[in-house]
RNA sequence: UGGGGGAUAGUUUAGCGGUAAAACUCCCGGCUCUGACCCGGGCAUCCUUGGUUCGAAUCCAGGUCCCCCAGCCA
């Protein structure tokens, strides 16, 4: 019984329906034949990152099947490695996750809330003769595992007595030995061809604060330990991961099968998020921090929700991106303009019109009155009558954008050049009598005349310009600083030369410090987004002062005459 | 024959024996007070070879290519 609605905000009719991929199939079986009697499904992050892209697939997918099959979505914070997790981390996750638009209710959990059980776990497993405590150094430990194509050798102390190993593993928990001196390790199979049953660590000692248990322990049980009875202590039913956890699957059910864990969740894997011109992974994005190469783990070209939020973009558009992109199995790479399209799609019927000039260029016009300024009215937006109108301001000293002029313009250019009517939109139509230029020849003001009879914008004769143009009056135009981003990245597969930092686009800022934008603007909500009439959809950043707004370009609009100028 | 997994338009997915569907991108055109939105049209040797079948992207067999695994990371 599917509810089917996780996504009923999508703002494309269109987009895929909720409900269909080889994982919804796969609980709805589940369901049908009674295996599960109510779906349980976790995200569980490990802190040591900010969430990105990716994560919203996995959010998405965890909370979304838990809401469309009546069950219930855990957050479980992974925190097995003291060394390399922090409680910054752990709070922007919550953050993320419920900006994103999912709520874990009271199923808010730790690993770190069953180190005593998975301590119980692991006795429990060496009194089986499941489980030896190794002494055997790290690195004659890897030479022990063998390769990919030759079998390992059991070690020296496999065959330790079940009292002796239980001491010993009694003496790890109390601290008598130093980091690395012995591990915990399964009893399976040195000889198997799936590296993750050649007697895997489960348990290791670490000398560590922890974010939440301080300084109770000196060991602490690995992903593999932890994850899976974790999953089954909070009866997860169907434990989703990515690809790359595939072969730790038989370890999973190993560990599921030898222990008396109060139930038997299932691990199910989809390929992770990849998208162009684009990286997402904590490794890199941790360097980029680090290194000072973005602002940091918000700044607007990070692929981190922190990062996608301070842009702009709402969570909305991207639950929309994750339900176009799909889940399935095979390695997939997505094109960034995927994701762009889903938030202009989510935007567009809603984001309120503003005009902004984003390299300004004065006009003159010369025969309006000096003195005179007028009211007009614009609409806020074009299909939705109910959005209302603004009062703009009109007068004979006005600003456009640069990009709309064109001294010698190429054939198919439809903006303003000398002698060529345009409209000013909700305004007036203009006509460029002159150019002025400053002494270096650069072009610092258009003189041009006016219809007084085409208030509103349209000529009572009837009569058609090629082009709107946005536009200010200079009375009441306010200054802004506006932030465009383009990728991070400059290749659509960066690192794939080997070095990720080369790939990094030089260009992915451009900060417009003159910028100037309608009065109505200087009080806009910071995070929300309203799109520039014909530049795109913008958002307040967080670094506005007042008098002095800051926007971030969420994302361009599409631009027809870009690719026609281009091609020359 | 180390183990595991995957191949459907440029990209991501659907298709589950009945004659390839959608979204994004791209191209052509229309509409337009945003060159936006919107609306038409175009873009597929279903990895390959063979087999089963009246009929195969779907089933079978062989081959090819790609991805993951040798942390006391997750």
């Amino acid at each position: 019984m599917t509810a089917g609605a996780a996504n009923a905000d999508a703002t494309k009719a269109g987009a895929a329906e909720a409900g269909r991929d080889f994982i919804r199939d796969i609980v709805q079986a589940d369901v049908d034949t009674g295996r599960v009697r109510g779906v349980v499904t976790r995200f569980p992050p490990e802190p040591n990152g900010f969430l990105h892209l990716g994560h919203a697939k996995s959010i998405c997918l965890n909370f979304g099947v838990a809401k469309e099959f009546g069950g219930r979505c855990h957050l479980r914070f992974d925190d097995t490695n003291p060394v390399k997790e922090e409680q910054l981390f752990i709070d922007s996750i919550q953050r993320d996750v419920r900006w994103l638009g999912f709520d874990w209710g009271e199923h808010l959990y730790h690993a770190s809330d069953y180190f005593e059980q998975l301590y119980d776990y692991a006795e429990h497993l060496i009194r089986a003769g499941n489980a030896y405590v190794d002494d055997t150094p790290p690195e004659a430990m890897r030479a022990q595992r063998g390769t990919l194509t030759e079998p390992g050798q059991n070690s020296p102390f496999r065959t330790r007595p079940v009292e002796e190993s239980l001491d010993l593993f009694r003496r790890m928990r109390a601290g008598e030995f130093p980091n690395g001196a012995r591990v915990l390790r399964a009893k399976i199979d040195m000889a198997s061809g799936n590296m993750n049953l050649r007697d895997p660590v489960l348990y290791r000692i670490l000398h560590a604060r922890h974010p939440r248990t301080g300084d109770a322990w000196a060991i602490y049980p690995t992903y593999d330990f932890a994850h899976g009875q974790s999953d089954a202590i909070e009866h997860i039913t169907h434990s989703i991961c990515t690809l790359e956890f595939e072969d730790h699957r038989p370890l999973y059910d190993w560990l599921i099968e030898n222990l008396p864990v109060p139930s038997t969740p299932h691990q199910y894997e989809f390929a992770r998020l990849n998208v162009t011109y684009t990286v997402l992974s904590k490794r890199h994005l941790t360097k980029l921090v680090a290194d000072g190469l973005v602002s940091g783990w918000d700044d607007p070209r990070m692929p981190t929700l922190a990062g996608i939020r301070r842009r702009g973009v709402p969570a909305a558009a991207l639950r929309e991106f994750v339900a176009r992109v799909g889940v399935a199995r095979a390695y997939s790479v997505v094109d960034v303009a995927m994701f762009e399209a889903a938030i202009r799609d989510t935007l567009n019927p809603t984001a309120p019109r503003r005009m902004a000039v984003l390299r300004p260029l004065k006009l003159i016009i010369e025969n309006y009155p000096e003195g005179q300024t007028e009211t007009l009215e614009a609409r806020n937006h074009p299909d939705n009558p109910d959005a209302g109108t603004r009062p703009l301001t009109f007068g004979r000293e006005l600003y456009v954008e640069q990009d709309d002029f064109m001294e010698h313009p190429p054939k198919k250019f439809f903006r303003l050049s000398p002698g060529k009517e345009v409209r000013l939109r909700w305004g007036y139509l203009v006509t460029c009598r002159e150019v002025v230029k400053d002494a270096a020849g650069t072009v610092v003001a258009l003189r041009c005349t006016y219809d007084p009879e085409s208030r509103g914008g349209n000529a009572p004769d009837g009569r058609k310009v090629q082009a709107t143009l946005h536009w200010l009056a200079a009375a009441d135009a306010k200054p802004a600083e506006i932030r465009l981003y383009s990728h991070l990245f400059n290749r659509p597969d960066p690192g794939a030369d080997g070095d990720v930092l080369a790939d990094l686009n030089p260009d992915s800022l451009d900060v417009l410090a003159d910028a100037l934008v309608e009065p109505a603007l200087l009080d806009a909500p910071v995070g929300e987004a309203v799109q520039f009439e014909r530049t795109g959809y913008f958002a307040p950043d967080p670094d506005s002062q007042p008098g002095r707004p800051v926007f971030n370009r969420t994302v361009g609009l599409r631009d027809t005459w870009a690719k026609v100028s281009a091609k020359g």
